[in-house]
DNA sequence: CTTAGGGAGTACAAT
DNA sequence: ACTCCCTAAG
């Protein structure tokens, strides 16, 4: 029984033998924290513990489905069934639907996923009369998304005026009413957002003590794994649920924190201790993934972060090959270097293709990848992106199935009451609209009382209305007996979609057709798989939820010998042989957009980090000298990240000297400075880690090395300008006079500048201070 | 009401 | 490059 502890390490084994309490595990990179994770719920079972009472929180839903085969191997399928598994969204999404109707819910409510949300914005602002320059949805769904994550409701933004007073400053004050609005009309589609699903799932928890109850009873042990990427919202749920037993387990590492965009915050993880009584912090340090020149080099790079638990990452792996970096011409190259490295490699070691990843920082990056792999003939499979369920003809499909569904869902209304083409344009729907509204109806009720209601619709568009809404409802009543696959493909038949994509004929409309088959050849496999279950009927509600939070890396490619391509958020967790981590350029990583604070940018080199440890044999860096970007072709300069590695765990591939930034010195306005000192002041390497399993003693030595953390700059750009603060990594306006300090030796440079390819100069090279 | 074409605006990561 | 929105004509 207990032969699987003998798996583990001394490291690994502590956490998962103490059974109760808040405990925190730091995992470095590769340190077997999955294993960790799965053998502790295993042991917890072995102790008695009923697995119905655990909850564990991942960050995939494939990870779940993986860890729960572990376990089941272990104690046994029928016990394993029972656990309570998966991502955040999808557990509270099931508990919603369960409690919706005590928020005001229906148990059906739909998942609007970003598309979804993004066009109620846009709607609403439109309905508004607001300028859509100024008012851009996608930032206002970000605005309001981030409000949501951190559980500011509409409430609570019109009692915050700090709130009020920064989107008058950024010239939107308007931004609360579109909020409400938001909010609004998604509770009337009966629709929650993704961002609902936690908000909600706490608004559950905090207005109703007895629903708290029964779930705090219910998940006595609570496991949170990649913690270092949980949101307030989410922070709050665990919090909650775990406030009465206190059994905790989150594990986590900071130097993998690389979510903030979506809400994440990092100090959830550095202030764990705080947040519980007699917290047993353990550390995971020794790496089996990789080998020693990519764990220290990877050490090298976040070495450079001063926000972070200190903690030593060493390995016992060979010292394996080092690093190799090269430089190409443009993406195009750089993707034929990639492939025939994949090629050669691939062929000189008999190796199967799912050994190699390629890695981006953004997503538009795979066109040129794609395009080298297949003049290869190298199989490959790109995760993320468009996913195949946003697919235009895919949404369409399955905006049909959520109306049966949710006739309410006013997004999927909107989408296809006119798709196929069925003569009910912009002006009918207008006038539904204001019917709604003035009726407090959703527009399908509308539709379905015509005849009671007196609009002014004429009597043919009457006819097209009338004919729709029977349409959907010989579904719904279809849908009552049959199981989803029967559904979808009898409304993909009968609505005409796929005849008129047949209509169409070009090479994208077949493809299009295609994908529909693919998606009902998904939706009969699900209702095989949900019918073997046998508690459940293969619905087509359950397919639906499936579908609202599934992502590309819930796929089972296991059996798929491709390269893998995908973008560096998406690798968290994974890991290959061989990695190509390409577009290594300042502007693209660290994007141009994460170089404010030295917060971003710390998160860049996280960023650079989780790539680079994914590596179990070899990784390569590549990066071009120019780009097309923007459908243009753009001068690119090497990533800082590369020159931050320590040369001795590199192979460069042309002369090294190339490699060293080239300073974009502009003499007209620099012609007093010296450029080779600039050279100099490339920031020396610190102690180089330790290759060997460093002895007690050195780790004190190492950790005492850097506080905990660091206070990070602030930084609004026109905050630090005026405080004369010694910033670094910052972009300023135009126009300021600055003051440069380090550049080579006592040398000072005042510069007014204006041009902003300066800008980018000067923050690696010096350390600026406001004169002006 | 529909459709095609032009013009303008937008560019990161994603549950 | 790409999407979205608007316009004008069918």
């Amino acid at each position: 029984m207990e032969s699987y502890l003998a798996e583990l390490n001394d490291a690994q084994r502590a956490p998962v033998l103490q059974k109760d309490g808040a405990m925190i595990v730091i995992a470095g990179a590769g340190s077997g924290k999955t294993r960790v994770l799965t053998y502790r719920i295993a042991y917890l079972m072995s102790q008695g513990v009923d697995p119905f009472n655990i909850l564990s929180l991942t960050f995939t839903n494939k990870a779940a489905r993986e860890m729960k085969n572990r376990i089941s191997k272990i104690v046994g399928s029928s016990e394993a069934k029972n656990l309570w598994m998966g991502t955040f969204h999808s557990i509270f999404a099931k508990i919603l639907r369960f409690e919706a109707d005590k928020l005001g819910y229906p148990s059906n409510f739909t998942i609007y996923d970003t598309q979804d949300s993004q066009s109620v914005i846009r709607a609403v602002i439109k309905d508004m009369r607001l300028d859509k320059d100024v008012y851009k949805y996608k930032q206002v769904y970000n605005r309001i998304s981030s409000f949501k994550n951190s559980l500011i409701t509409v409430k609570a933004y019109f009692q915050n005026p700090e709130l009020q007073e920064a989107d008058a400053m950024s010239k939107k004050p308007r931004m609360g009413e579109i909020y409400q609005a938001y909010v609004e009309r998604c509770f009337k589609a009966g629709a929650m957002d993704f961002d609902d699903l936690l908000l909600k799932t706490n608004e559950l928890l905090n207005r109703f003590p007895e629903v708290l109850q029964k779930y705090q009873n219910r998940f006595r042990y609570i496991l949170v794994d990649e913690y270092q990427d949980t949101n307030h919202s989410q922070y709050l749920i665990v919090k909650a649920l775990s406030d009465k037993f206190q059994n905790i387990c989150v594990v986590g590492d900071d130097a993998q924190s690389i979510y903030a965009f979506r809400g994440a915050n990092i100090n959830n993880i550095l202030n764990f201790q705080k947040d519980y009584d007699d917290v047993h912090m353990y550390r995971l340090e020794q790496n089996y993934r990789s080998t020693k020149n990519i764990v220290n080099a990877a050490n090298s790079i976040i070495d450079k972060n001063k926000t972070k638990l200190e903690k030593v990452v060493w390995t016992d792996n060979d010292e394996g090959p080092k690093i190799v970096v090269n430089r190409l011409l443009t993406d195009g190259e750089e993707g034929r270097f990639v492939a025939s490295s994949i090629f050669e490699t691939k062929m000189q070691q008999q190796l199967p293709n799912s050994d190699f990843a390629i890695l981006y920082r953004t997503n538009a990056q795979s066109r040129a990848m794609e395009d080298a792999l297949r003049k290869r003939d190298i199989p490959y499979r790109i995760y993320g992106g468009l996913s195949f369920y946003q697919r235009k003809e895919i949404k369409d499909v399955l905006s049909y199935l959520r109306l049966l569904i949710n006739p309410k869902d006013e997004e999927a209304l909107k989408r296809v009451i006119n798709y196929p083409a069925r003569g009910i344009g912009q002006t009918t729907m207008d006038r539904l609209s204001i019917a709604a509204n003035q009726y407090g109806k959703s527009i399908y009720e509308v539709i379905d009382n015509l005849d009671h209601l007196n609009l002014k619709i004429n009597s043919s568009t009457r006819n097209k209305l009338q004919n729709f809404v029977n349409m959907i409802k010989s579904f719904t009543i279809l849908s009552q007996n049959a199981d989803a696959f029967i559904v979808a493909d009898t409304v993909t038949k009968k609505t005409g979609l796929v005849q008129e994509l047949k209509k169409d004929g070009t090479p994208e409309g077949i493809a299009r057709i295609e994908n529909i088959e693919e998606l009902l050849n998904g939706i009969r496999d699900f209702v095989e798989g949900q019918k073997e279950l046998a508690d459940s009927t293969g619905s087509l509600a359950e397919f639906l939820e499936d579908v609202a939070l599934a992502t590309d890396m819930d796929k089972d490619t296991s059996d798929e010998d491709r390269v893998a391509l995908m973008t560096i958020h998406l690798a968290k967790g994974l890991e290959f042989p061989y990695v190509y981590i390409v577009g290594l350029e300042e502007d693209l990583f660290p994007s141009a957009m994460s170089m404010n604070t030295r917060s971003e940018l710390e998160e860049e080199r996280r960023l650079f980090y989780v790539a680079l440890t994914r590596a179990e044999t070899q990784a390569y860096l590549t990066y071009t000298q120019s780009r097309y970007r923007w459908g243009k072709l753009v001068d690119a300069e090497p990533s800082r990240f590369i020159e931050e590695i320590d040369d001795q765990f590199l192979d460069y591939m042309i002369p090294q000297d190339d490699y060293k930034y080239k300073p974009l010195i502009d003499t007209d306005i620099f012609g007093e400075v010296d450029k080779s000192k600039l050279r100099q002041t490339k920031p020396k390497n610190g102690t180089p880690p330790p290759a060997h399993k460093p002895t007690e003693q050195q780790l004190q030595k190492l950790r005492k090395l850097k506080p905990a953390s660091a206070e990070p700059v602030k930084a609004t750009k026109s905050v630090d300008l005026s405080a004369g603060n010694e910033v670094e990594h910052m972009r300023f306006g135009k126009g300021k006079v600055l003051k440069i300090e380090g550049v080579g030796q006592d040398q000072k440079a005042e510069i007014d500048f204006e041009n902003g390819g300066l800008k980018k100069l000067l923050l690696r090279f010096a350390k600026l201070k406001v004169l002006s």
